[in-house]
DNA sequence: CGCGGGTTTGATGATGCTCAAGCCCGGTGG
DNA sequence: CCACCGGGCTTGAGCATCATCAAACCCGCG
């Protein structure tokens, strides 16, 4: 399981790893099954990962006075899963994460992050991440607020096309921040 | 001018500025102010500057075909301003920013902000930096989601007060995802 | 076969937008 | 000192979009 994370690292940095970074690494991530419906993180519970998915799929969510679910993050294998506020800060978090799909995570304890940060490969993947991260939060903030229902549906599908089969409806429909019913009618309107 | 940067990274880091560091920091930031409404970037261009506002106010924000203006971020004296995607990938930018108030800037020029960028307490104010643009974002996001207008606006009221008297009306229901009508009823609504 | 999760369809209603008009007020020039 | 102008704010009427609620449907699976 290691190795995929091993690689992943590899392709998105300049700097190599050395021996003791890759014993470092399989040290530090946790290898980690959970089955559908499964708990990484409960509301009000502290994060004390981060999650790369090996396999699998995760989603990130709140949960109103009423019940209703909002999902704010979908992962899925080759990305990373965790509230960075409630990890970073190590304060209960308002999130809820658990698995969509059977899923494999490599797990990195809060205790071992600050070792792990100095691998340089691993630093240098992390702020390139980080990064587009950050502007592909602004893209959607900004989608949110100047689209219709519909715009943002083709723009889900343009931009992650793969969670249209791994997702259902409902979800994304809550991640569009729209209701099933709404995202059900935009669909039989475009079909035509 | 830079005496106010300085300070800022100060209290904002456990590293300590060398004063080659300051030198560095002195020769690296260009001051330059701003008039009302004139732009540090416009849409289209790329982002050559990350700025450090000393003094007033900016806007961020897109124009969509029909002339309207949505905001983006809005940011006041200590904060800083530009498009993180247009500056780190150097390719053309979808806002503009502008100068609400009369403004005075530290800029960060592209070409210096790697040497910059190896300062230790530089770095350490940065990281920190993200962590809250990036928690602060996640919120902000939820909120749009979530919450219907006029929770919104408390929230706007809670989280940045100074904004209330530094940004007229119609600027602020822009930021909130909303018309300055609906903001108007809101406030009336509430008095009562 | 029947159950359960997911999707669809329809009727109704709330929220917030659009467009249009009027108001308020501080600043400028006669 | 007043008249006027312009930017911002308010108010109202009508409307679009999307949410809500309820019911039916679909289909894979035990």
């Amino acid at each position: 399981m290691h190795h995929s994370l091993i690689n992943y690292i590899h392709e998105r940095s300049q700097s190599e790893l050395s021996n003791a970074d890759i014993q470092l690494i399989k040290e530090a991530f946790i290898p980690k099954k959970l089955g559908k419906k499964e708990f990484l993180l409960r509301t009000g519970e502290v994060c004390k990962y981060i999650g790369f998915i090996v396999s699998g799929a995760t989603r990130q969510y709140t949960v109103d006075d009423k019940g209703n679910e909002q999902v704010m993050n979908l992962a899925i294998e080759q990305w990373w899963t965790s509230d960075r506020e409630s990890f970073y800060n190590q304060t209960p978090s308002i999130y809820a994460i658990d698995a969509w799909e059977e899923t494999e995570l490599l797990l990195l304890p809060f205790e071992y992050y600050t070792r792990v940060n100095h691998i340089p490969a691993f630093r240098e993947m992390r702020v390139k991440l980080d990064d587009n991260n950050y502007t592909s939060n602004q893209r959607r903030m900004n989608h949110i607020l100047n689209l219709k229902a519909e715009q943002r549906y083709e723009e889900l599908i343009r931009a992650y096309p793969e969670f249209l089969h791994r997702f259902p409806q409902h979800i994304l429909a809550s991640y569009l921040g729209i209701t099933k019913e709404t995202l059900s009618r935009i669909r039989n309107q475009t079909k035509k």
